[in-house]
DNA sequence: GAGAGATATATGACAGAACAAGTATATGTG
DNA sequence: CACATATACTTGTTCTGTCATATATCTCTC
């Protein structure tokens, strides 16, 4: 899946210890497109090791913890080869705030309103933090080949796309249900005042 | 978690058994912004129902298997509601195709020019789904109430307005690596370059 | 010198989700 | 008549992801 190959993805760059992978790679670089905690890092990456798809070599460090740097062996650079090009799957969909929006019908315009609200404050912030990651590139901040800084930037004009987008779309959604609040009279709030249908069990 | 409340949501609306929460619901109506599988439906019914928020009614069929089915409770309803106006939280960003690119610097244009393409006929696909579904909708499909079908309509919106910022960045993507191919002199090849055959992973 | 915080790795327990397969009945198709 | 398909529910297994916690050392600050 796909938390191996965005393991082995960063191990193509350089080699990294588990502790440079959550904090560098997944905290940090990759944080708009795949996330990943501490001990799924750890454990994904013994599993590399008895995969054969890294090696591993430890660091004695002067004044701090042992740190265990794996590196990627050849294998490890075929698979990761094999699964950029292979057959592209969209994963299911999956949206709290669609699911949300879906079953508010029977809530009151101004809960919905405030609920639209604060979704959009936190895909505000989404973009604010990708812009300015963005704005940092150019500063020298990409070290590595001109192509890896290219496709880097790219993957943050994606996220970028979809988040303005969905903005956009939260906006559209706050005006129409404040027109349909102007024309229409205040509602009854079905939610608190349903007929209780079942009996217990 | 979310599976919970989407099936509340759905039995907000009216009684379903598993079968046709699988079937009608995820499989149909809301397969643009959540799926499940069938295993996953009955087992969370069945803890739906421990928790007391549905109740359960065997219907016995004439010439079919019998029907369980299910309605939502009090609680089950003001779980829901509580559900719908609580903190939101943006599940982790985790993008397949996103990771893809980021480590396809060391592919050739051309390898790179496809699994682009190739993404975007996927995501062309998932367009065109949403678009008939909206088509639908006017003519009586949606015979529940005025609200209901508002919110509906937004929702195949908003994967309509995301996906098709999608297509648009990818187009974008596609302009700038044919750019660089126009003014780049051919490069090496860090990878072998694959044949680009379908294998899921 | 006490405590907070960063560096570094690891384990146990568990819930959610995916995948596969099994049971049963009825209808339609070639 | 065999086979596929639709209806309807169930079980087993595995994988993935999350949370909490543990160990150990060093640096910085109050």
């Amino acid at each position: 899946m796909s938390l191996d190959h965005a393991i082995l993805g960063f191990l193509n760059v350089e080699d990294l210890s588990g502790y440079d992978l959550k904090t560098r790679c997944f905290d940090d670089r990759a944080r708009h497109f795949w996330t990943a905690d501490q001990a799924q890092v750890y454990r994904t990456l013994e599993r590399l090791h008895d995969k054969r798809l890294v090696t591993l070599r430890t660091v004695r460090q002067s004044r701090k913890p042992d740190r265990k740097v794996y590196a990627i062996t050849d294998n490890g650079r075929r698979e990761l080869a094999d699964w950029i090009v292979s057959k592209p799957h969209l994963p299911p969909a999956r949206d709290p705030f669609l699911l949300r929006l879906e079953f508010s019908g029977d809530l009151n315009d101004e809960t919905v309103l405030d609920v639209i609200a604060r979704e959009r404050s936190a895909h505000q912030d989404r973009l604010d933090d990708l812009r300015a990651r963005v704005s940092t590139l150019g500063s020298g901040s990409c070290e590595a080949t001109e192509r890896t800084c290219l496709v880097h930037r790219m993957t943050l004009d994606g996220a970028i796309a979809r988040t303005r987008a969905t903005i956009d779309w939260l906006d559209d959604c706050s005006e129409t249900i404040s027109a349909h609040m102007a024309q229409a009279p205040p509602q009854r709030t079905l939610f608190e005042s349903r007929t209780p249908k079942g009996d217990t069990r």
